[in-house]
DNA sequence: TAAGATGTAATATATAGCGTTACATAAAAC
DNA sequence: GTTTTATGTAACGCTATATATTACATCTTA
């Protein structure tokens, strides 16, 4: 199970549009050029992030404005935006357990409510994180660089 | 992201080993048929859950036997044993961030901490849930059947 | 030695992730 | 209104993973 780097270069997206979107026009190939991708891949995440109402996109000039405040976007937020699977259950239940056996009758009465606990917390936690730490925490590396890269 | 159904199944054969355990001999084919999935499939599992110490399995007259107290086996004992990358990073990153870039010198420093807690409260959340409760609860659906399958 | 089960290799299909090229389309700027 | 600049998007290609299936080697008990 693994989350896909479409989440961290969503992340890595909004905190380069932050840093720089003030002073100059922030473009796909400009944050194709930071990320380190592919100029499609970035755009298609814009437009995930634009269809969840986190960004507005500008077709002409070029360039993204970010639309909330860092505070409200969330990991989840972003989870949801960009993750291929996000609206499926976490776990995936194999398809045919036997209906004339005891076990394969009752597995998933007996399983779900843990499996959907464990997806709740996992989607709460992702929830308490937000894009004003990552952005706070880029400024504040880059005004103290201790640890060097 | 998704977990693999290899981890439902292996809930699924240590419940049907333990409710079926006493009285007859639990061999990959009885378990395929109850949890409706190739015997192969089966028996590579068994193999990641003997790997793992949790069950033992005879070759010559067949059969798995549970090693463990069912409240020893979390699901994080399961989850590790069975799915494929859960020795890697839950969040997979964006591999060349630009380091001439303020951003992305900076955003595994940014972003690192964060993720780390996330994967740990995840697998902290599976640790909390054991074969012991999902044992119990095929016992009790099975003698109050009150929701229909 | 025969039988029954596991161990394991080889193959097949479907899906997802990631990358790349190419081109249509929109909007600003001159 | 034409040119420029970016975005929108389709079309491939490659790789990895999940799942299933067939076939056969191997082990162990009876």
């Amino acid at each position: 199970m693994q989350i896909s780097t479409k989440f961290t270069i969503a992340v890595h997206l909004l905190a380069a549009a932050d840093y720089f979107g003030k002073d100059q026009k922030v473009t796909s190939r400009f944050l194709a050029a930071s990320i380190g991708a592919n100029p499609v891949i970035v755009r298609n995440i814009m437009i995930q992030l634009a269809d969840a109402g986190m960004i507005d996109v500008k077709r002409g000039p070029g360039g993204i404005t970010i639309l909330r405040p860092l505070s409200k976007i969330t990991f989840l937020d972003l989870y949801k935006a960009v993750e291929t699977n996000s609206r499926e259950e976490m776990f995936r239940f194999h398809e045919n357990p036997n209906p004339s056996c005891p076990v394969g009758r009752n597995i998933h009465k007996a399983l779900d409510p843990s499996l959907d606990k464990i997806q709740s917390d996992f989607e709460k936690d992702l929830a308490s994180h937000t894009m004003q730490e990552v952005c706070d925490a880029i400024e504040k590396a880059q005004k103290d660089p201790s640890g060097k890269s």
